[in-house]
DNA sequence: GTGATCTCGGAACGGTCATTCCAGGATAGC
DNA sequence: GCTATCCTGGAATGACCGTTCCGAGATCAC
């Protein structure tokens, strides 16, 4: 009996997730989602409650559009170092060129603002962090099986170290580090988990005599 | 003949950097400085400049006093693998315990923020990179003289890792992450540089049978 | 069509923001 | 002591903040 929604509560999370992402939480008014999404504020707090709870949503929903998907391929990929190195690629990728360059990782942004204090914030944080660890960790786990690594590799160990930077190379690109110098970074990080090709050789281009 | 300051600069700037560091560029008011630093705004703004100019000069001090004497004593310290152990050491151990737990590193933050677009701020950044990881080659370097490094090893290529990696490092601090396991994960990205040692094995207590 | 119920746009609220201005106080050369 | 010069505290400014409220409009069951 009563009114419907004049506006589809996805899509719109779906502008605020961009508007957070490029902006920041912290620099974010209430009047850039009304402008951004064309919904009312009282209709932005009446379906998603104060900034907060409506940062946090976007900042779930984020996760679940941008993070898990790129997770759950490495973790399913099957081609062991590969689709680590994909991975790791395509996230340049994204960092550096296209629409959201300069951008960062919403979520890692989101480890460095005042947002991070926020206990509901951290939960997120955590079981982001706890799915791009396990599935690094899956992936290795087939480069183990197929025989890619060197044997008696702590995967867990590995998982932690790729994972952390992953996070470092989402910040260096905010500040314009270029694509190349990262996708070295990471060539590098992987060369000791490749078993005994060219042992502890990076491929960085750079050549010492 | 004039009139002469009523405080010292130095010390005031001191403060304000303990503001910055700890609440953020962005949610940071001038208010919170004034009551900080006892210091009015007149005099903040007269002797500083705008907020902007301010949060530069803050950032600035933050990196002449705390990272830069780190920096400055890894490349020092001739004790190659050992000196990048204790630097992360005594990074991990402010990141995670004593008076600025939590605050996670100002640059580091820097990065993430709004204040990263300001192209005042995108210097001190680079400067700040680019003396991080010419620390961490010096001390690499040392390392191979004294043959702690398996031959052939890129440093510039593993400086760049490293120096990643400690970015990941101050994320996850401020996020709570627990000392043991940020050592375990630095521990773990350092064991392939060891020369041949217990080879690409990592020392995080996990043992897989 | 009628009416109950929800939504919507926009105004309104008190608070805080960064910044400026000004009157009065402190200083130092003379 | 006088005066020119600067510094300082606090008020004032105008814009924006997040949030709430309300009248008007839209919807659906009947």
């Amino acid at each position: 009996m009563p009114d419907i929604k004049h506006f589809n509560p996805d899509v719109v999370l779906d502008d605020i997730v961009q508007v957070f992402w490029h902006q920041g939480m912290a620099t974010t008014g209430i009047q850039s989602l009304v402008t951004a999404t064309g919904v009312s504020r009282s209709s932005l707090y009446a379906t998603f409650g104060n900034k907060d709870d409506l940062y946090a949503a976007a900042l779930g929903r984020y996760i679940e559009q941008h993070s898990a998907p790129a997770f759950a391929q490495l973790a399913a990929t099957s081609t062991g170092l590969t689709a680590i190195e994909e991975f790791f690629g395509t996230l340049i990728d994204v960092r550096c060129s296209g629409a959201v360059a300069g951008w960062g990782c919403m979520v890692t942004n989101a480890y460095a603002g005042p947002e991070c204090a926020d206990p509901g914030i951290r939960t997120l944080l955590e079981t982001h962090h706890g799915t791009l660890q396990s599935a690094l960790r899956a992936a290795l786990a087939t480069a183990a099986d197929l025989g890619q690594l060197p044997p008696g590799t702590d995967l867990d160990a590995a998982a932690a170290v790729l994972s952390t930077l992953a996070y470092g190379v989402n910040l260096r690109s905010r500040a314009g580090a270029d694509a190349g110098s990262l996708t070295d970074t990471v060539t590098a990080a992987l060369a000791p988990l490749r078993a005994e090709s060219t042992p502890h050789t990076a491929h960085t281009g750079v050549t010492r005599p």
